[in-house]
DNA sequence: CGCTCCGCTGATCAAACGATAAGGTTGCGT
DNA sequence: ACGCAACCTTATCGTTTGATCAGCGGAGCG
């Protein structure tokens, strides 16, 4: 009666679905990726969405909360290999592990920014459930690295804005990049090198400047 | 016979459905805004639409040269008054212009960011028309300020990007950082400080970097 | 064996989409 | 004053959208 273990089956169409719903929401929006399409990218018929999930806006919502676990296990992990490091270690090797994660899911940050274009339900919801958390922790570090070596008087949303920005934008507009500059940012040179560039760009913003 | 100066007429209308047009594309991408949505937000009626532009698309293609070339006339203006003034001072200032723009233009970026998540037809045209000329100028200014003091080894892929989504992803993503932090990003103060801190970021990245 | 859910499909709906066709109004040129 | 464009609207086209419904097959339990 209560249902244990699942039947095994449609949990992995069920992971399909998500997988396909991830990849067209991201690079085409909410309203451009249509659930034919993301059903066709599954592998499935489109009716089978509607059995899955209630219907196209919690599908959007499963498949976001699928892509921010993914990212907090992440970061959960990275950090739970560094107990003894000192502050500074720390704040570096996870910047550099973020910004790793988002050259390998690159969904994650189109979503964010496509959603934050725009107030309402989908932004509201997304912000209080996985954003929120995330900037808080951000912000906790960037204090952290500011009580160091001088206060650096910069407000939080700066130094936020600032980080995501140059450390994501590479790997969201990376079709650009590629046509533009003839580099592929996926590339794990460019990432290992646009890592250690935002790396710098953090601990020198929250350095006491040169005069 | 030749068309000197068309009727005064409708050429108002044709700004009013570009300016809503801008709005809605930027804010709901290109497939999320509706020729229905842009007709009302104009004032107009929805088949107006195909009689001042082709379609749907070139109704985009139009915006999106507008948008640009305000960038372009701006930026050249601001240009034009320095006159002399030394070339990473010229820098400073051109970046800093860059920054003030995108946060009194948000649209810019967000359709660019929108577009260059997805390659095709539309991406290949604006990064051929309107998005080189502006990364070859950067490119020019990254190595002027390289060849000043000291190599900075850093590809001008990497700064580019860096400095765009460094600059512009706080205004892009206006509405999140509103709900996120409580801080209005368009307000001038926070403007200002946030050009200073992408001027600082790119004068030290092209600065040879203390040991 | 037979019953019963779970997973899934084909058919189909109303609404919204971009686009076109046809007609009306305005005002300048002659 | 007449005509002819320029400008704009109403009506409507075919397509695509998200969603619903009825039903099929197969595995598991009785």
């Amino acid at each position: 009666m209560t249902t244990v273990a699942s039947r095994p089956a449609g949990v992995e169409t069920r992971r399909a679905i998500l997988e396909a719903a991830l990849d067209l929401f991201s690079e085409r929006s909410f309203d451009g990726a249509s659930t034919r399409g993301i059903a066709e990218l599954a592998g499935v018929t489109q009716p089978l969405l509607n059995y899955h999930f209630a219907g196209k806006e919690e599908l959007w919502r499963a498949a976001v909360d699928d892509l921010f676990e993914r990212l907090r296990t992440s970061m959960q992990h990275r950090l739970s290999g560094l107990r003894g490091v000192d502050e500074v270690t720390i704040a570096k090797l996870m910047v550099r592990h973020f910004v790793e994660f988002s050259a390998a899911n690159p969904q994650l940050h189109r979503i964010i920014m496509q959603e934050s274009k725009r107030a309402g339900a989908r932004l509201d919801w997304m912000v209080e459930t996985h954003v929120r958390p995330l900037y808080e922790y951000a912000v906790a570090m960037f204090e952290r690295l500011a009580a160091r070596g001088g206060l650096a008087p910069v407000a939080p949303a700066h130094l936020y804005y600032l980080l995501t920005g140059a450390g994501a934008t590479v790997f969201v507009m990376a079709p650009e990049c590629q046509r533009l500059t003839g580099v592929d940012p996926f590339a794990p040179e460019f990432v290992a090198a646009h890592a250690d560039l935002v790396v710098d760009l953090l601990i020198r913003a929250t350095t006491k400047e040169p005069a």
